[in-house]
DNA sequence: CTGTTAGCGCCTTCAC
DNA sequence: GTGAAGGCGCTAACAG
């Protein structure tokens, strides 16, 4: 609180002056004796200085502790150097560990992150790509909610660079970096298929989401592969969180639905089924197996370890990270298509 | 991608525009045929402009898809509708949650995010500080590491509204919201000694951590109100993660320390914790009963399901974001102390 | 009720 | 090498 004080000795204005107006290139140029724009110069590191004035103007600037004013840089420069997040659910560990993964490619960058939640509304999710867009981001990271395509048509309107996270569309091109969800669901039941499970329930996501799409093609795939045939009655769509794994599970209970194993779309609507069969006195893997998606960090530690697909999840926040900034500071216009796929890795645990 | 498209039919300058310059007041002006600040005036429902040009420009800045630039906008207006959140860990579910409620609040009230994660690092943190300033957020809401004042000097220094998250300062007033640690501490302890055990490992977080002292004097608190004395050797200091959990336990063992029950600073903590004594081969609570402390989500799910302190965590982000923005909307001035604390809550399951 | 004027703080172009 | 204008898009004063 130091600074808040003011004294009554010495000049009590200048004192004060810490409360007042942030200090600027003019503060500054009148302290060091040159132009406004000489010291603009000094601080950007532009060549047309002396090395003279630009120690000079660079010990002021420190001694008045000068911040440069971001709205103002932004609103010349037309770049902001931050770019926009929008992620489903920050609750999820999943997009918390994608978030790290994006914070450290950007923070070391330069870059500073603006964070926005859809929690899977398409209006919320339209609405933050606009607030993101007012705010002059430079770029957006976007795991949409791919009910539509809105915010991405704006995005492309308004030019504004963007990758998708984690999700993608077949109609619409552009950078997106996913893991193969076919093969890490194929993984998945054939793994359970290999532990005798014939009745495999699914509790996928949404259909127009692009991850649980392919997921139920490796669920076939694997039962093709193997020579089966597949039951429409176990396969089920949940919202992609725990209470949608809880409640699609205490449902197909009540319902008597007969199944061995339930794989779901991911470790969180995972955690809420584990959970429901629990509350039903169900032994796991003994009565039902239970397989997840992703490998969250707290998949092994719950009761029994899950069993689940690996995504590199902080590698996927990065990379989406990386090919957005090298298009931002790459030329402009280079829009085009990127699909980035990472490779899935089954992780067996105790609750298959 | 059909607003990328170039038509060679129509006016080809026209189409591609959508690309170029965003639409500003002026364009809006021109088309409504009034001037470009009785847009603005129009556009923020300023009182001085009648109901039929209102109608007019509205309607015209709909057509055209106008979105203000928010940079100018908080140039001018000295304030940007967004504050900034600084937390220590955004894996760490407590976090997650808190965020979630901050958003919430936030989000309601047109305010936007932009996020920063210190890693407990206080340089880090200072620079997240710095990037915020610059980014003239209106406030800032923060988790401090604890280990300096620096940032929180420069935010007084500057004239930022700030609030504090879980932590606090007791040489430094200031607003702040937290869970009443040593009380919470003291339930845990008390629970514990209730059960028997008489030689508790406390895995406590850092010493300038507000909530570690208070957690300490819970502990101490606990031990004093059954007549117990406390054995020194038994309280240790590990970073708040899960890996410092881990070793600190690991470490404990291979020690030949001996304890029947394991107190850790939060949930997070006793997940590397329980992970630690299972790999070790103890059963739990038989052999050793371990608890926590927040009340994550994923407490109740773990291998057992963890017994812990409640904290309510998006209530203490929400808290947090409206007393701030009281501050912001209100008297700038008003600076002071306020600090809110919520209660703690037993929650015993059957970890302990 | 509406238009004109003047910046917010910074960077860029163009003179000197 | 340095300084003087001009303007990014917007809002807030003051005229009319």
């Amino acid at each position: 609180m130091t600074g808040c004080r003011i004294y009554n000795s010495g000049n009590v204005t200048e004192r004060m002056d810490a409360l007042k107006k942030p200090v600027t290139l003019h503060d500054i140029a009148r302290e060091a004796g040159v132009s406004f724009n000489t010291v603009s110069r000094a601080l950007n590191d532009k060549p047309d200085v002396s090395e003279e004035t630009k120690r000079r103007v660079l010990e002021v600037a420190r001694r008045l502790d000068y911040r440069p004013n971001r709205l103002a840089r932004g609103l010349r420069q037309r770049r902001t150097a931050t770019i926009g997040v929008v992620v489903a659910d920050l609750a999820n560990p999943f997009f918390a560990e994608v978030v790290e993964g994006i914070d450290r490619v950007c923070t070391a960058r330069g870059y500073g992150l603006v964070l926005a939640n859809t929690e899977e509304d398409p209006a919320r999710e339209l609405a933050a790509v606009h607030s993101l867009v007012e705010r002059q981001v430079d770029g957006v990271l976007l795991a949409p909610t791919q009910r539509d395509l809105a915010s991405l048509h704006y995005l492309v309107k308004r030019g504004v660079p963007f990758s998708l996270l984690a999700r993608f569309f077949k109609d619409f091109a552009a950078q997106a970096v996913i893991n193969d969800d076919r093969e890490g669901a194929r993984l998945a039941v054939a793994h359970l298929l290999s532990r005798g499970h014939r009745r495999i329930l699914f509790l996928n996501g949404p259909p127009y989401n692009s991850s649980a799409l392919l997921r139920l093609e490796g669920y076939r795939l694997a039962h093709a592969e193997a020579g089966l045939p597949v039951d429409e009655t176990l396969i089920l769509t949940t919202n992609a969180r725990m209470d949608g794994g809880e409640t699609a599970v205490a449902n197909a209970l009540r319902n008597k639905l007969s199944f061995t194993a339930v794989f779901c779309f991911s470790d969180y609507v995972a955690f809420g089924a584990l959970r429901a069969l629990r509350r039903a006195g169900c032994r796991i893997p003994a009565d039902v197996a239970v397989m997840g998606y992703d490998d969250v960090a707290f998949a092994e530690l719950v009761n029994p370890p899950l069993s689940t697909v690996r995504i590199a999840k902080t590698r996927l926040g990065a990379t989406a990270a990386q090919i957005l900034l090298a298009r931002i500071e790459g030329a402009e216009t280079k829009g085009g298509e990127t699909l980035i796929t990472l490779p899935p890795e089954l992780v067996v645990r105790e609750s298959t």
